[in-house]
Parts: C-alpha cells; structure tokens; sequence
DNA sequence: GAGGCTGAAACTGTATACGAAAGACAATGC
DNA sequence: GCATTGTCTTTCGTATACAGTTTCAGCCTC
C-alpha cells in the first residue's frame, strides 16, 4: 500500500498501463512471435481501445527493447539473438551480485522470511511441474531481492531485465528449474545470514549457470520458433 | 551513417522523437527544474506540436526517470536526492567496467583513434574552461566506449544512465573536470593496449571517483535549486 | 474570522478524424 | 516476356474533440 493512492480516483490503471502490461505478457508468452508485426489498428482491436494508448504502450515496449519500430512502417516484436542474449546476461551478472549484496546488507527479517515463503511455494510448483508458475516465481524472486536491495535504478531496470530472462527462458524452463532453484536457495541463505561477498558470490554463480543454459536453449528453441519472420532489415 | 536509413522518406523523424530529445535536454540543462510540474498543454505549446507527440514522449522520460507521473495529475520533473544518486553510481559502477572490458577485447584501431581524438578535443576545451562542451564530451566518450563494447544492452542503458550523469553533474563540471580527463586518459589507454583486467579497474577507479564527487555537488547544489517545487506528495 | 461547501476552470484520459507516406499490384509500353 | 509506371490500399503521423477528475478560489455559514 505504500505505493497506492489515497484518492478513489487516485488509484484508476489507464488503459496504457493495462495495454502494456498485456502487451508485454503476449511478447513474452509468445503470443506474438518474434518477427510478427504489431500494427496499431490490430493491438487497438485486440485489447478493445483507442489506438492512442496502444501508441503509448509501443513507446515503452520499444524503449524496453521488446519490439523494434520503423519509421513509418510501424512495429516488429524484436528476435532474441545469441549475441544479445549474451549481452543481456553480461549485464545481469553485473547486475545481480550487485542486488544481492544490497539485499544482504539491508534484509530485515520479513524481508528473508518473504523470500523463504517463495522458495516455498517454488519447491511445491516444481513438484507438480507447474512450469509457467515457475518461470512466474523465479522472475518474482529476483524482482523481490532487488526490492531489498532498496536500489532504485535496479529496480526501474529490472521490470524488463527480468521479463526479458523469462522470453529467452520459457522454452528451457523444464530441464532448468531444479538447478535453478537450489542455486536461488543458497543466494537466499547468504542474503538471510547478511553476508554480502556470500551473496554476491551465489548470485554470479546463479547468472553464471542461467546464461549457459540459455545459451543452449536460445540455439535449439528460438532458431525453429522464430523462423523466417524476421523483419526484412 | 550505419544507423541511417537509405530511402529519403526514411530519414523522417517523427515529431514524438524530436520532442522527446528536446525534453530531455531541457530536463537536464534544468530549463525545467526538479519539481517543475509538466503539463501537456504547455509542452505542446512550448515545442509547437499537439499533445499527442508530447503524451509519447512523456512515457519514455518517465521510463527513464526524468519524471514522475501521478494518475490524473499529470507529470512532475524528478528530484535527483542522495539516495537515488548513489543507487545509480552503484549500478554504474558495476556497468562501466562491463563495458571497459569488452571494449577492450574488441576494439580495433580505428575504434582507438577516436576516443584518442575525444581526449585531445577534451584537452582543448579544458583550456577554454567550456563547461557545457567538456560535460557533453564527457558522455560522448563514455557512450563511444560502450558503443565499441557492442554489448546492446549497454547501449540501450547508456542513453538514460548518462543523461542522469550529466544531470547531476552540471553544477560541478568546473572542479570535477580536470581530474576526469585525467582518468579517461588511464581508461583510454587501457582499451588501446587491449587489456580488459586493466580496463576494468580503470574505470571503476574512474566511477568511484566520479561518485565522490557527484555526492559533494548533490548536497551542495540540488538542494538550492529544487528547493520547495517538489510535488506535494 | 475560520472552516466547510460549491461551482468553475484546468488538466488528463480516451476516442475519432484526416492527411501523407510507403508498399502492393495491375496495367501499359517496349 | 520483362521492366516500368501509375493507382490503390494499408498504416502511420498528427491534430482535434469530448468526457471525467482534480484543484482551487470564492462564498456561505457558524
């Protein structure tokens, strides 16, 4: 609530907000593939609005590097490559650790014991082999212990960092998951015993393993799934 | 020219990207001050377009943190504090050197010989004492850097992160700058001498010290100028 | 004189309308 | 048969119109 409007008013979603949000879950889900053009017309008719907030949305998606927008031609869902995929896990090593240390040396104990419960509930998904909850839950995660962190700039970078992961990992989250989650129970462990280099050193490690098997995925997944429709530039 | 598009039509540039620029430098210049309230219809009128560009343009600074928009209410120039000041050189300190480093394994002599080229016309105008022209150059070398690092993420980051820089910055290019360019010097060679370990430390020594003194500037300078035009709330 | 109420003005949120540019495709000329 | 040109459709770029909220000044009441 410490976000919320006290107003009535105050706390209306504009249509922007909500189209974005939709449009940014249809990216990464892929509902609209990489190389599928998004005319404005059709996401106005899509998502029942105006093409006005529909323009507003693309401005964002495009700032956040989901789509790539030519000049009079209008907008392309972009295709995740292995070279900017590197990219963005170069970041995210630098990136993470950074977090992670911020978080440990901030945590309070609601802090940990939110992130305990998430573990929690991870573990129970990957029983079930609830996949989308936990690609869900990983990306909630990492958005929570840069929460803690208290760093705002990682905060504002991390809503579409994050969304990225999960677009480059939806299709390997199955073979993934189980690493993933015993490394996110050491990050969790260091940031509850507010130890910053242990922290720091787990979340590297966790990004490290992460971009290797992106790496695989992005080659097996992404080449078939994207096709020939990339853009013609 | 490798950005510029062949055909006449598409060197168009849309009025949104034009205003956006505009706001941008008008933000950072402080022609609009922190706390300023930004109202569409005045924006409009100040850049002689309708408000429909301007909405656009308003989405993306607010992504990038120039403003803050309250549902309603419209949108409210940011007031750099200590806190997020320190959350961005946290993050650029983990940033810079990603991309010293990967400028350093792939920079070729051409790549070089610009940033040497940048030093000397930063000399030059160090002599002058032109400050607008040396904090312009400032972020120019730093985005070159990134620029030949190729990491796109980076870039894509780069744009806001040094927009900010100089945000905070203008009121202390005079004492900061002859330090600086000493520290670019360092960086520079680095990367020339393709030394990526070497890279690195130099411009996270540059960052640090750069960090110093954008705290210094920030207590003694913002705190005059935003004064009591902060948003109410 | 202070505090609450009321109405108007200002501003955002959203939709619609119109003009211009780019691409597609058929018709025409060689 | 192929290249070329002209038209037509699609889609963006921009402006304008209107409805709902918030704000604020002025008035009324106590």
């Amino acid at each position: 609530m410490e976000d919320g409007h006290l107003t009535i008013g105050g706390r209306h979603v504009p249509l922007r907000d909500q189209v974005l949000q939709a449009l940014r879950v249809a990216i990464v889900n892929g509902d609209y593939p990489p190389g599928q053009r998004l005319t404005e017309d059709r996401l106005a008719a899509d998502f029942g609005v105006s093409r006005n907030p529909v323009r507003e949305a693309l401005r964002v998606v495009e700032a956040e590097g989901f789509v790539v927008v030519l000049p009079r031609r209008g907008a392309v869902v972009a295709t995740p490559t292995s070279s900017t995929i590197a990219d963005m896990f170069a970041v995210r090593a630098r990136l993470e650790p950074l977090a992670a240390r911020q978080a440990a040396e901030r945590a309070t104990r609601d802090d940990v014991a939110s992130l305990h419960a998430m573990l929690e509930e991870a573990r129970k998904a990957t029983d079930t082999q609830d996949f989308p909850r936990i690609s869900r839950l990983n990306s909630a995660l990492h958005l929570r212990v840069i929460e803690i962190s208290g760093n705002r700039w990682l905060s504002s970078l991390a809503t579409a960092l994050y969304l990225h992961v999960q677009w480059v990992f939806r299709l390997g989250v199955a073979e993934r998951a189980p690493h993933s989650w015993i490394e996110h129970i050491a990050l969790v462990e260091a940031i509850g015993s507010g130890d910053p280099e242990e922290a720091e050193s787990a979340a590297l490690a966790h990004v490290s393993a992460a971009s290797s098997a992106a790496h695989e995925n992005a080659r097996t997944g992404y080449s078939r799934e994207a096709g020939s429709q990339r853009p013609h530039a």
